[in-house]
RNA sequence: GUGGGCGUAGCUCAACGGCAGAGCACCUGACUGUGGCUCAGGUGGUUGUGGGUUCGAGUCCCAUCGCCCACCCCA
């Protein structure tokens, strides 16, 4: 019997993993400039707190949890998002202290599942790298957290993203807007999509998301979010672009971003980038101003980004951003005859004892496969032994860049090719 | 979840219903103790899987699994 990986998933294979090092460095090194401190938390998490938090009514809810049972009864459902994790933990371990106006900043690297139809860029299980800014409603918060993003996708040397920003409202003003809203549409229901009759009841927020051409014609003369919001939405939003402005940092205003958890307030904001398809939204995120309450902790605000790693990775691919180059470090044993195999073997255990990188070739094959494979494999150094070294207690060291060669005693090796490396 | 396209060597791809191939990669040798360049030779396949039609199926039909594209949704 043949396995296969389940449908959505993917190996990260050895070839492809340095670059999810690299992407997964630089995030950690931009979050670090900014001030934010890792957490992890488990891979799965009580169903109750995705469903109270994302909305029962969305999508990710609805459809696309991984949601089992554990031998004690419990309903478990593994990550399906990264902010309500990382809020319980917030909640549940007190991170904020007594400080009540204290502003917690934290980030993750962690998978995500969900169980939606695979396409390009959409898996079972993708990774986000995400940042949560827990307690402060200042709008100027919300715009680090997208200075962080931008931050991000530049060392990465990805140009071209696109911010899309909007405001949701809030408690306040939001239900008046959905009125308003339900309102402007009730005549023309009817003669628009299947799906947008269901919305009409359910979420007609995610009206404003259809793209078909007579439920946008319908959807034109709509009012908008941001003609309703009530004065404090309005102000938070008029500072976020005063910020994202003091920042130089362009952005259209797209009153059709609505993102698709419920706990979203104020801010919603979207990255997309033109060279991924369908699915090009490299990153988004928003306000969450009752998440925290809403988990069991004190009424305080909170703003976050979840950031794709694979939509990343799928960009620089299409943008033909090349790897990292991987220096030459290291040295190859090269033995050759029956009488350099032990002290061969010995200097390997000596050399990796020193901190050098080292291999030699178990197959014991000929001097010139031995050196083809140390030169693929990217190694600095060939430390040759046969039999006329042995007998003069030397190793000839190969520099496989110059192809000089030099003679070192033995006992003086793992010395001399400590540290050595490309420059 | 709906609709469409595609699954052949490690990779990229050929093959009218009639002997499963090429390039790259890999291995060996030319170079008897020296990688890259060149040349020569070689290994490598249950044609995704299971059925069916046929004298004969990689090719046609059905099912199934997976990937890709779009919708939807999202990162």
């Amino acid at each position: 019997m043949r396995y296969q990986r389940p449908k959505g998933t993917q190996d990260i294979l050895p070839e492809e993993a340095p670059r999810w090092r690299f992407v997964e460095r630089t995030f950690r090194d931009i979050c670090r400039r900014f001030g934010y401190s890792e957490i992890r938390t488990p891979i799965f998490e009580e169903t109750e707190l995705f469903v109270r938090s994302v909305g029962e009514d969305t999508d990710i809810v609805s459809k696309e949890m991984y949601t089992f049972e554990d031998k004690g009864g419990r309903s478990l459902t593994l990550r399906a998002e990264g902010t309500a994790p990382a809020v319980r933990a917030f909640v549940e371990e007190n991170l904020q202290g007594q400080d009540r106006e204290r502003l917690v900043k934290l980030y993750y690297i962690a998978p995500i599942f969900r169980q939606d139809k695979p396409q390009a860029g959409r898996y079972r299980q993708h990774h986000q790298a995400g940042i949560e800014a827990i307690g402060s409603p200042e709008p100027a918060v919300d715009a680090e957290v997208i200075d962080l993003a931008l931050s991000f996708y530049r060392a990465l040397g990805i140009e071209g993203t696109r911010l899309l920003i909007n405001s949701v409202g809030c408690p306040v003003c939001a239900p008046g807007y959905v009125d308003e809203l339900r309102a402007s549409v009730a005549d023309s229901v009817e003669h628009m999509c299947r799906d947008c009759r269901r919305r009409y009841d359910t979420n007609p927020l995610r009206l404003l998301d259809c793209k078909e051409e007579t439920c946008r014609r319908v959807l034109d003369n709509a009012p908008t979010m941001l003609d309703s919001l009530c004065g404090e939405c309005a102000e938070h939003f008029a500072g976020l672009r005063e910020h994202l402005e003091a920042l130089d940092i362009a952005y259209e205003i797209d009153t059709r971003i609505v993102r698709g958890l419920d706990y979203y307030t104020k801010t919603a904001f979207e990255f997309r980038h033109d060279a991924l398809g369908a699915q090009d939204s490299i990153g988004g995120g928003g306000r969450y101003d009752g998440l925290v309450e809403q988990c069991g902790g004190p009424a305080i605000p909170g703003v976050g980004l979840g950031i794709g790693i694979e939509r990343v990775l799928l960009v620089r691919e299409a943008l033909g951003l090349a790897d990292e180059e991987q220096p030459r470090e290291g040295s190859f044993i090269v033995t050759i005859g029956d009488e350099a195999w032990l002290p061969g073997y010995r200097l390997l255990h000596d050399l990796r004892g020193a901190g050098v990188k080292a291999e030699i070739d178990y197959r014991r094959r000929s001097i010139r496969a031995q050196m083809r494979y140390a030169d693929a494999q990217g190694y600095l150094n060939a430390v040759i032994l046969g039999g006329d070294e042995i007998a003069r207690g030397i190793a000839t060291v190969r520099d496989m860049l110059s192809g000089e060669q030099e003679e070192v005693p033995l006992e003086a090796l793992a010395e001399h090719l400590k540290g050595d490396a490309q420059e």
